[in-house]
RNA sequence: GCGCCUGUAGCUCAGUUGGAUAGAGCAUCCCCCUUCUAAGGGGAUGGUCGGGGGUUCGAAUCCCUCCAGGCGUGCCA
């Protein structure tokens, strides 16, 4: 059900058969405050102006073309031209009825099913996942799931790093342990160290940064003792990245890798293209492409570098390479990459010249999902205590550690493997919604103490909300799943439950129009602090029967939509915290 | 130099694309456990939306300008 959806379309149809434009936009939103109903419709004022004519006189004549009586019981002009939407108890009843009795709550799958291409998390594979990593695979999780939740046929593309000069000298180093008869699979259980000691001999031993740049060459020739040593530094690599990928509860597979190295062949035929249609112009010994778009006032072009003096090729052709799969043979209508804000001038850049050249279709929409940096309290970017890049499996080790001392401290008499169990759930929850809460484009801070607190906008809060329901429903002792009862709102509280439950279509809508998880949170959050008002005002259990059943059926509905909504943004729930 | 992003309560953050009196949480100060988990609820205090202009019925939101910070800007990704 999505009453904005609904009641867009009477209140523009009435408003077209009063004389406003087709295309007149009735806007309804959530009202801002309770005085104003439950919706408002924000359109008359502009489309008045647009036909010259009183905004309350056309708000008056749209009411008569208007018929909302099944749903609302009050519709009225207000201020200088808003309509207001009370929305009939009854009608929410019978709504949360039929919320009850779908297993999607209600909300409808889309009719028109996009192929969507989305680019996430992305970890270079030369090093250890850190703190840099964890917005685009926790946003980008979510997106993906919510897409698919709506019918949406999902791609994913995990696009490893797993390509470039650095690997010469990991291979290098590899080598060398070998030949010291050193065990490489233990050395290589802690990537970072690895990476920091195989640097330590690049920067200082000449005869290994010479062995390093070798292996550089003989593995982009197809070397095949070089590339089984890739091989088997790669499959490590992967493998740390999956284990934090299970931890942090990511739907990434193995078969959601597409690395960069898959696309080395495509290089030279994107390079060849572009010439064929006459884009490419050498600069300074590099291949460019210089697009107008990129201009200054001056007329001074940004150059994309897509073949470097001496033929190595860079980012920008993979991306492009990349593009061209996504499109030509994943069939996108829509690709999405979660990729730092940094390249934001990199993907306008490989957007406008994939459309130049022809790489994707002009329909296809092309959509970089920008994120800012995770800071430290100091406002600088996030670092361990130590100064160092904060590994995220570390870093999930240690959320855990915290909210298992927490739940120790407050319930002390629980079995510890409980406590436990509901440190892992609480600390990756709280390390994934802190993140998932927040304006994607903005920085954020990342605070312990915030993100693990049970007050304010936080996972434990929804999780203790959750488990209050759960804790009702097992003490009322019924049949949950086939329990059917007619759900009458009465009570205030009651009331902005209801209007609440029948948001959650609205909220996941905005979560993909613009791949923005944090309006699903802030949606939670709100449904999560109504009900608590609701458990406070309105007994359940101790009531008469039919209060009692239509209130446990309000209940019920707050369980799983909280549990749909948390699995949305792919965080685990608790029965009992 | 040029380009992009950010600037909202003491702190951490929202603000549904131009709507009504700018909202939450923390902190501070008052209430509420003989009732389903008080890890909770109810209330109070707190704002020149970085400054200044402009557009219009109406601006935190759009335009111009200035200030502060971050990032990017021809061979790293």
């Amino acid at each position: 059900m999505n009453i904005q959806t609904l009641l867009n379309q009477r209140i523009q149809a009435a408003m077209v058969a009063s004389g406003a434009a087709d295309d007149a936009p009735a806007l309804v939103r959530q009202s801002a405050k309770v005085q104003f109903g439950d919706y408002q419709a924000n359109g008359i004022m502009g489309a008045a102006k647009k036909i010259g004519t009183n905004p309350r006189d056309f708000a008056a004549k749209v009411l008569e073309q208007l018929d909302l009586s099944d749903v609302a019981d009050k519709v009225e002009i207000a201020g200088p031209g808003f309509i207001n939407i009370f929305l009939k108890n009854v009608w929410l009843g019978s709504t949360l009825e039929s919320l009850r009795d779908s297993d999607r709550l209600d909300v409808a799958t889309v009719t028109d099913p996009q192929t969507v291409v989305v680019d996430y998390s992305g970890p270079n594979l030369a090093k250890e996942m850190h703190v840099g990593h964890l917005r685009s695979t926790v946003i980008g999780d979510a997106v993906v799931r919510t897409l698919e939740f709506l019918g949406h046929n999902v791609v994913r593309q995990n696009h490893v790093g797993d390509w470039g000069t650095q690997f010469g000298m990991l291979l290098a180093y590899m080598e060398r342990l070998r030949e010291q008869n050193s065990e490489v699979s233990m050395a290589l259980s802690d990537l970072e160290t690895f990476y920091r000691e195989a640097k330590i001999c690049f920067d200082e031993d000449e005869a290994f940064s010479v062995r390093a740049r070798e292996l550089v060459v003989s593995l982009q020739s197809g070397d095949a003792e070089c590339l089984k040593l890739w091989n088997e530094f790669i499959e490590v690599s992967l493998q740390h990245c999956e284990e934090t990928y299970q931890m942090l509860g990511v739907s990434l597979s193995r078969a959601d890798v597409k690395p960069e190295s898959a696309y080395n062949d495509d290089l030279p035929k994107v390079i060849a293209d572009l010439d064929a249609q006459g884009l490419i112009k050498e600069d300074q010994g590099a291949k460019c492409v210089f697009l107008e778009e990129f201009a200054n006032k001056d007329g001074d072009i940004t150059p994309i570098i897509v073949q470097k003096t001496g033929g190595g090729f860079l980012y920008a052709t993979t991306d492009l390479a990349a593009l061209r799969y996504r499109q030509g043979t994943l069939n996108a209508d829509r690709v999405l990459y979660f990729v730092d804000a940094r390249q934001s001038l990199h993907f306008q850049q490989i957007f406008t010249l994939s459309r130049k050249a022809n790489f994707v279709k002009p329909e296809t929409s092309l959509e970089h999902m920008p994120f800012g940096t995770v800071m430290g309290s100091d406002g600088k970017p996030f670092k361990t205590r130590s100064g160092g890049v904060a590994k995220l499996s570390a870093l999930l080790e240690e959320a855990q550690e915290r909210a298992f001392q927490l739940v120790a401290s407050k319930n002390p008499d629980m079995p510890e493997d409980e406590q436990r169990n509901i440190g892992r759930v609480v600390g990756v929850a709280s390390v994934k919604y802190a993140d998932l809460s927040k304006n994607r484009t903005s920085d954020y801070v990342f605070n312990w103490d915030n993100m693990l607190s049970f007050e304010g906008n936080t996972a434990p809060y929804l999780l203790y909300a959750y488990s209050r329901v759960a804790s009702i429903v097992r003490r009322s002792e019924m049949d949950v799943a086939n329990f059917k009862a007619p759900i009458s709102v009465v009570e205030e509280q009651e009331r902005a439950l209801a209007v609440k439950l029948c948001q959650f279509e609205e909220a996941i809508q905005q979560v993909i129009n613009d791949g923005m998880p944090h309006f699903l949170c802030a949606y939670l959050y709100e449904l999560a602090g109504i009900f608590m008002s609701f458990y406070e005002a309105c007994p359940i259990l101790n009531a008469e029967d039919d209060v009692k059943f239509s209130r446990l059926q309000l209940a019920l509905n707050t369980a799983s939509t909280l549990k749909q909504g948390l699995e949305l943004l792919g965080i685990e729930t608790l029965e009992r915290m």
